[in-house]
DNA sequence: GCGAGCCACAACCGCACGTTGTGCGAATAG
DNA sequence: CTATTCGCACAACGTGCGGTTGTGGCTCGC
């Protein structure tokens, strides 16, 4: 690619032999396979040097679009000035929803997305400046936080059941949470001792409710499968969060209420870490998030939720 | 990459080596050196198999990005369902901006832009299938065009004259074509016997004009440098053209009247071309152009542009 | 018509990359 | 606690890819 650009742009092969400290004969070398391995002419030769054909010109964006791409990806793991790299703790639910719109209030700023095990790895990750800032529910008072390390909340997210057509409850406009006791519901591929199944069994305590928040994990695509054919089992699921199933699975999301159970994420960063990007991120999500410290009276969320701060 | 990509997506070697039908061992050198030259560690490695660093994680999308890449480049070559090939005059005048504007509207096509010598290279390329679109201007009438291929008037883009701080001219708010009579004129990097030149020769014969049309090209940047220290030279630009100059340059822009003279942008393509994204691109571009046909009483295109309809 | 400039083909060669063979550590079963 | 399995890393080895040098042919300009 390196040596069909640079002839590209010096329009002879001597030239770009030269800048890339090749002789003339590997850059015809390198062109010919080129050429063979896309099946079409990319020069045409003349006597005074080589011109791109249609082809050509058609492949040169798409070489250095390649190269850019490459550039981009070595440095998104070269320490110091790489893109802000934040944690989600799934890329379906609410907080993936968030960065789009950050990227599209803030389109020249690059992010890189990753998934850690658990808050703790988050919140070792955000001290050690391995990850610049991590979205989750902080089950911990903010005196046992690691050194450094600041949280704020940003979203609460209401949760909706998530029934099959069959189902008890799947015609209801909406749901009390005491409806729900009895009723068994599912929530699968949650690993134990993270804060997901921190707030789900909390939530089960809390109303007496039958909650299997962990448990073998077979993939999003049985679980809807399970439920578009049981008339007895439900899950929970984000307001925002987005799930793909074929239109005949006629599965349903029912508003819950009296209260709303709503997860509590929050921002997580470390409050020296010098990433430029960072500010601007973390004032992007502050002007979305006011009065989330005051619990809306028709909601609930873990008593641990209410001892973090807004930004 | 793709050694990489198999290996994160298997969560071992042993297997992303079947997978690619090499040994384990190849895999876990090309890891090892591709993890050498980034100089960080992309997997942890454990005792039932490899699991992605917050590192890995973080390269992991860019390295599909890079084969996603890779599949466009070589697409982009492809006979047979290759991005909608299109030829524009020159990248920098409003054709490129009526193509920006088109992705806008469709962003999910792709677009190939090539620029070919000239409009009967363009012709005989369109004919012949090897671009599927060309924005030119058309001197010839119908009947004498290549069987199949049909055009179809699209924009007319009006110039203005570009001059220096010090010419006579750049002070004044509009300038008629008569007071251009005895100034130099200056449009260089136009080859003689295409379509522009064809279009300045018309326009200086019929006033009375002294346009150098053609002449030595030294460049985009060489003509401005000119153009911000000469009092007597000045140049024609489309009022669509996009020139990015040096703010100290001070060039002027000065709009031209009585008449205006427009720049007469065709479409051309070949009736039988099956490209599908060829009619939406047609439609996307008549909707966009109504009434070219009559000319507007306050400007002057050649005469061979009017023999032009639209779409 | 001749030299200059540039690309393609041929022969040669070194090293990078894949192979086979082996060792080691961790998880699992008995 | 031991035996076995499983998966990765290191070492030695050979082949072929991709570079080099050498040369010929074509076109353009003086």
């Amino acid at each position: 690619m390196r040596t069909f650009i640079a002839a590209a742009d010096a329009g002879q092969f001597q030239e770009a032999a030269a800048d890339l400290s090749v002789t003339q004969q590997a850059v015809s070398k390198r062109i010919a396979t080129l050429e063979r391995d896309l099946g079409v002419r990319l020069f045409t030769r003349t006597a005074r040097g080589v011109q791109l054909t249609i082809d050509g010109q058609a492949f040169l964006p798409h070489a250095r679009g390649l190269l850019r791409a490459e550039e981009r990806a070595a440095a998104s793991v070269r320490p110091g000035r790489r893109a802000l790299r934040v944690d989600v703790i799934s890329r379906r639910v609410a907080p993936a929803a968030l960065l789009r719109d950050f990227h599209r209030a803030h389109p020249d700023t690059e992010l890189d997305v990753v998934t850690l095990f658990d808050a703790d790895a988050a919140f070792a990750a955000v001290q050690s400046g391995m990850i610049d800032v991590s979205f989750r529910a902080v089950t911990v008072p903010a005196s046992q936080l690691p050194d450094g390390v600041r949280t704020a909340r940003v979203l609460d997210e209401p949760h909706q059941l998530l029934t099959g057509p069959r189902h008890e409850l799947a015609a209801a406009h909406a749901v009390t949470l005491a409806q729900l006791v009895g009723h068994r519901i599912w929530i699968p591929g949650i690993a134990p001792g993270t804060e997901w199944a921190t707030y789900y069994d909390d939530l089960a305590a809390a109303f007496g409710l039958t909650i299997d928040a962990i448990g073998p994990n077979f993939g999003t695509d049985h679980l809807l499968d399970v439920l578009a054919d049981s008339s007895t089992l439900a899950s929970l699921i984000g307001q925002q969060t987005r799930f793909l199933w074929p239109d005949y699975y006629d599965l349903r999301r029912v508003p819950l209420h009296d209260p709303t159970p709503v997860y509590p994420h929050s921002l997580i960063w470390h409050h020296e870490n010098p990433h430029p990007v960072l500010a601007t991120f973390r004032d992007h999500f502050r002007s979305r998030s006011t009065g989330l410290e005051r619990p809306d009276a028709g909601t609930w969320s873990p008593k641990w939720a209410s001892r973090q701060a807004t930004p």
